[in-house]
DNA sequence: ACATTTCGGGTTTTT
DNA sequence: CCCGAAATGT
């Protein structure tokens, strides 16, 4: 650790900060292989020879069209389990093995980054090395690629900076509160899907006005301006913004299109139900065929357009919310000239009990183009149903199969998967699977680069690398406290909005504040001595693990973290370890890359009638090796979080999966439990009103069931806690609409809930929240007895789970014990109201 | 400038 | 019930 000037005592956080690091970067291993997958696995280095019938073995004659398929745009329709992944893998090897296709000039998108890691993976078995050169991305990574080279042209900054969901809503609000928006009528989230959405659509804040609808929109439209000015300023791209402005870049500069045209001459893309609009229009500019006429310049010499292949199952389509078309892949033919379509509905995953009871539900959505998923495993086992009394008892029944089927020898734990329909689902779940001791595993939830504490040594590191990046400036202005308060912070900004300069660069002039309390410039300028300091650390070309361990250090962030006594704390410095961790493991991938990668992009390693003039504008098929700040902070962006899904190809039994069905899409497990199907949790409550939210649903329960290979239980709850009261909701209308015959019901109605269930929960109100059986919802705390613990006590919480008491203090009633409780964190609780249970 | 309290709201989620 | 953000108190 080289910060040379920093007090013993840092130098001494540093060493725990980096023994601890490489102790979670080891922990890591595998999962760091796949998260940062393209570069830190080596790879043998013997090209395997090229063999079309082994590419083609074991493809049904579809499958096999489709690998082989040549010339105009197509579309594959591929059911869930079809072998899409396998069709996408082989075609690609087949281009570059068999049509010599240079890599290089190969775009594949997928939905997400780890997927995209996966993809690059099996291309390279199968091919070898050279698979590196081509662009195996998603849409908005291929797009910060093309708009770091080109945004100039639109007069940005190619260190732009980019802004997640929670930056944009953080900036959103800083304009909400400037426009005097009454947060009442304009909530921040509402102010933003609006904004998304036009931006999702290709209209920038100039031609919104044309789609303002009502008053409403008419502050939407300030709101997005004023948005959209602050962005520029910022030198910040939003999401949306990665995908419309470069498609309003190949729409301003045609040479610029016809590059990237002539430079990918094969564009793949995944998951294509789940696209929108901007990024249809990206494909399109890309491989439409019509494009040199409309821009009134035919004489422009224009090559033929690239071949494009997209796959997806508008049946999954799942993601409407956020933006999603499924039209797009439903108009393809008509999208594309010449357009042809091969459909994947036979199915290698599951039985054909499990699809007849998919394809019954999924067959209720109208206007859907006919398709039946059809298998020749046969029928298998039925499908198990249950009928609980409560979300716990629900629970109780799951694991309780999960261990039948475990001591069976039928199902380990790792090939089991329980879904549900909301996050908050999962708790009963735990606390049973707990207490019964049945390894498990939640997947989603609170994700690592949303803590507190990962945002804001992100937010320092934006700040260093661009310092224009106000949001982020101003998130770590006073973190940890330095003394600098709204005071200040409004003195700064007024000089910013006077001398129309960012909020950064008005930090480094505040001699021109008048009336500036000496104390708060002092601190000011201590805080921009730090922030110079590490902007000439990047100047110096240090790598990113090592300005973040400075700023971490130097800031005192760190020495915060380890003074305090809020055991949360502990956690949090945890998690900063493992940012460091990563940040490490980043740039020793980047290192090991560059050693590796310099054979193949040899140009004696291309085919022999590969074009050279061409391979100059090929350079940089793979991202650069870099491990510089910037390039870390464009993979964090990127990323977003280090998927957790357990592995299944250990040995050992592994551990229960849990997760959302939104999760699951793309999963498969041997047994699956579908649960909660109520109406109203499962489908949502807020879509049970509105067709097309509930064609949605419908889709994700089609999710959901074909994740099955062998086993498929469904289960409801009866009564559910809501958030106090108990609900009674009626069955699912998906369970209705699965034959009979193809389920086992194991309980039915219950005997508990069935004499009151037409009193349902309303008429009971009246009387308060007082429950329906005698005893009152909660023992008063005072009747509880305290238990009385030691360090070392393991112990339950309904909430945390199990935990281990690290500390006690205080007596009596005000008796606390600190309480590691795992990935929930460390909590100190009071023992007088905390509902602990010893064990 | 910071600590405490009240209030409101509470699908799904990658990038 | 349980979390974060605005409002209020010291």
């Amino acid at each position: 650790m080289n910060s040379s000037n920093s007090a013993a005592a840092a130098d001494t956080r540093i060493d725990a900060v980096a023994s601890a690091a490489e102790e979670v970067a080891r922990a890591m291993g595998d999962v760091q292989d796949d998260l940062f997958g393209a570069v830190a696995e080596p790879r043998p280095k013997r090209k395997p020879k090229f063999d079309l019938e082994a590419l083609l073995d074991g493809l049904n004659p579809p499958q096999r069209q489709a690998v082989l398929h040549d010339g105009g745009p197509v579309v594959v329709v591929a059911g869930a389990g079809s072998g899409k992944t396998r069709v996408l893998t082989r075609r690609i090897a087949y281009l570059v093995g068999e049509r010599k296709v240079h890599p290089g000039s190969i775009l594949a998108i997928t939905f997400t980054n780890k997927a995209a890691a996966e993809m690059r993976h099996r291309v390279m078995d199968l091919v070898g090395n050279r698979a590196k050169l081509m662009w195996v991305s998603t849409f908005h990574s291929a797009c910060v690629r093309i708009l770091r080279a080109e945004i100039s042209r639109f007069g940005m900054n190619r260190t732009f900076s980019i802004y997640d969901d929670a930056d944009s809503k953080r900036l959103m609000q800083l304009v909400a509160r400037d426009l005097d928006l009454d947060p009442k009528r304009f909530g921040v989230r509402t102010i933003m899907n609006w904004v998304s959405n036009c931006k999702n659509d290709l209209v920038d804040h100039d031609s919104a006005r044309a789609r303002v609808n009502g008053p409403d929109e008419e502050r939407f439209l300030e709101a997005y301006q004023e948005y959209q000015r602050r962005l520029v300023a910022a030198n910040a791209l939003d999401f949306d913004d990665l995908i419309m402005t470069t498609v309003h870049l190949f729409q301003a500069f045609p040479e610029v299109r016809e590059q990237y045209r002539r430079r990918f001459r094969h564009v793949l893309v995944d998951e294509y139900q789940d696209t929108n609009h901007a990024q249809y229009a990206l494909i399109r500019e890309l491989c439409g065929s019509e494009l040199a006429a409309q821009d009134g310049r035919p004489e422009q010499r224009e090559a033929d357009p690239p071949e494009l292949m997209v796959v997806g199952d508008s049946d999954q389509s799942i993601y409407a919310f956020r933006g999603a078309t499924i039209r797009n892949i439903l108009d393809f033919e008509s999208d594309f000239a010449g357009a042809s379509t091969i459909v994947l509905d036979q199915n290698y995953r599951s039985t054909q009990t499990v699809l007849n009871a998919a394809n019954a539900v999924i067959t209720k959505n109208e206007g859907r183009p006919d398709k039946r998923l059809w298998t020749d495993a046969g029928d298998g086992d039925l499908i198990v149903g249950y009928v609980a009394d409560s979300e716990h008892d629900e629970a109780q029944f799951v694991a309780g199969e999960i261990d039948k089927l475990s001591d069976d020898g039928k199902s380990r734990y790792a090939d089991c998967a329980v879904f549900y329909r909301t996050n908050a689902q999962s708790r009963p779940f735990e606390e049973v699977f707990i207490r019964v001791g049945l390894p498990y595993k939640v997947v989603g939830g609170v994700r690592f680069y949303e803590r507190r504490e990962v945002r804001d040594a992100i937010a320092y590191l934006r700040a260093i690398n661009n310092r224009d990046d106000d949001v982020s400036v101003r998130r770590i202005l006073n973190v940890p406290r330095r003394g600098i308060g709204d005071r200040a912070e409004g003195a700064v900004e007024e000089l910013a909005r006077e001398k129309r300069i960012s909020f950064g660069e008005a930090l480094r002039r505040i001699d021109e504040i008048n009336g500036l309390a000496t104390r708060s410039a002092k601190q000011l300028r201590l805080f921009v001595d730090f922030l110079d300091a590490h902007e000439k650390m990047v100047a110096e070309g240090q790598p990113a693990d090592q300005i973040l361990t400075s700023v971490l250090t130097e800031s005192g962030y760190l020495a915060e973290l380890q003074g305090s006594t809020d055991p949360q704390d502990e956690t949090r410095m945890e998690n900063l370890v493992e940012l460091v961790a990563v940040a490490r493991e980043f740039v020793a991938g980047t290192v090991g890359v560059e050693a590796e990668l310099e054979p193949a992009a040899l140009p004696g390693a291309l085919p022999d009638d590969f074009d050279i003039t061409a391979e100059l504008d090929l350079a940089g098929g793979a991202p650069e090796p870099d491990p510089s700040l910037g390039a870390f902070l464009e993979r964090v962006a990127l990323v977003a979080d280090s998927d957790q899904i357990p592995s299944n190809d250990a040995d050992d039994a592994g551990v229960v999966t849990l997760m959302t069905l939104h999760t699951a899409k793309g999963l498969e497990f041997d047994t699956v439990f579908l649960t909660g199907l109520e109406d109203g949790v499962f489908p949502h409550q807020r879509s049970l009103t509105d067709q097309v939210e509930l064609a949605e649903e419908r889709r994700l329960a089609y999710v959901g069931l074909t994740r099955a290979r062998k086993r498929l239980y469904l289960s409801r709850a009866a009564v559910r806690a809501a958030w106090g009261a108990p609900q009674h909701n009626p069955p699912s209308r998906f369970l209705g609409d699965i034959p009979d015959r193809l389920v086992d019901w194991r309980r039915t109605e219950s005997a508990l809930t069935s004499w009151r269930n037409s009193s349902a929960t309303s008429s009971r109100q009246s009387s308060g929240r007082q429950s329906w059986n005698s005893q009152p919802s909660r023992p008063r705390p005072t009747e509880r007895e305290i238990p009385s613990l030691a360090a070392g006590d393991k112990v339950l919480h309904p909430t945390f789970g199990l935990g281990k008491v690290v500390a006690t203090s205080g007596a009596d009633d005000n008796a606390k014990a600190d309480v590691d409780f795992g990935s929930a964190g460390l909590k100190r609780l009071a023992l007088r109201y905390a509902p602990l249970q010893k064990l």
